[in-house]
DNA sequence: ACCTCATACCTTAGACCGTGATGTATTGGG
DNA sequence: CCCAATACATCACGGTCTAAGGTATGAGGT
C-alpha cells in the first residue's frame, strides 16, 4: 500500500550537463548522443529519445547550439555544435554541479551542524 | 525570445535523502529540518516548507518514518523519527546518490569513451 | 497592553522534467 | 527478403520543487 512512486533518482538537469560536455568534445548527432550519454558514464545512467531530442532542441533554441544537416559516413544526420554561448553555459553547469555535489556529500557525512537554534 | 526557463539545479530526491540523513542522527520535526537542511549543507541548498512538509507526509505513509506529537521545550510539535524501513531506504539511497555523482563526474572529465560505433 | 516577527504546520496551483509509448523512415546483416 | 538497429520526432503521463497563500502560537520590544 506504500504510495508506489518511482525510485527518485537524482538526474534534474543531469541530461542536458551531459549533452553539453559531449558536445564540447566533438560535434555530434542526436542518436549518437543518446548512445555517448551510455558510453559515457559506463552504462549507469541511460536516457532515452524522449528525453534527448527535446533538450537538444530546446538548447538550440537558446542559443547554445546549433544544428546542421550533414553528411556522416555518407548519411544525412542533424549534428549538433556547441556555440560559444553553450560553452558559457557548459562552465556554470558543472560549477553549479559540483556545488551541489559537495554539499550534499558533506551533509551525508554529518560535517556540519545540523541542529537549529529555534525559539 | 530564448524559452525562459529557470536554472536547473540537480536536486531531484535530494530533499528527502537529506531528510532521511539528518532524521537518522536524531528526531527532529518539519520546521526544525527545513533550517537544518539549510546548515547541514552550509547554506547552499534551501528547500521551502511547501516542499519538506509533503515529502514528511509521504515518507511517514509509506512507513520510511513514524511522527508523534511531542513537547520539544514545552511546546508541542510534530516529531518525526526513521523507522528501521526508513534507515534501510536511507542506505540504497545514499549508496544510488554516490553511484550517479560518480558516473556523471567521470561522464564530466571525459574518462571514458563517448563515441559509439554506429551504423 | 499591544503589535510584530519568527516559529510552526499545512495546502494549492503552476512550471518543469524525465519516462515510456508511439509514429515514421532508412539501412545493413542474416 | 525480412527484421533489427539506426535516426528523428512527438505526446500523455506522473513526479518533483517552487512560490504563494492560509492559520495559529509565542517571544520580545515598545
Amino acid at each position: 500500500m506504500s504510495t508506489n512512486r518511482k525510485d527518485i533518482d537524482f538526474l534534474n538537469g543531469v541530461p542536458e550537463l551531459l549533452l553539453l560536455r559531449l558536445l564540447a568534445r566533438q560535434p555530434m548527432y542526436g542518436y549518437e548522443l543518446v548512445q555517448g550519454i551510455r558510453l559515457a558514464t559506463g552504462g549507469v545512467l541511460e536516457f532515452g529519445e524522449g528525453c534527448i531530442y527535446p533538450i537538444l532542441h530546446r538548447l538550440e533554441a537558446d542559443g547554445m547550439l546549433c544544428s546542421a544537416r550533414e553528411k556522416v559516413s555518407g548519411r544525412s544526420r542533424v549534428v549538433y555544435r556547441l556555440t560559444p554561448t553553450g560553452q558559457a553555459r557548459l562552465a556554470t553547469s558543472a560549477s553549479r554541479w559540483s556545488t551541489v555535489v559537495a554539499a550534499v556529500t558533506e551533509a551525508l557525512r554529518g560535517g556540519h551542524d545540523a541542529t537549529p537554534k529555534l525559539g
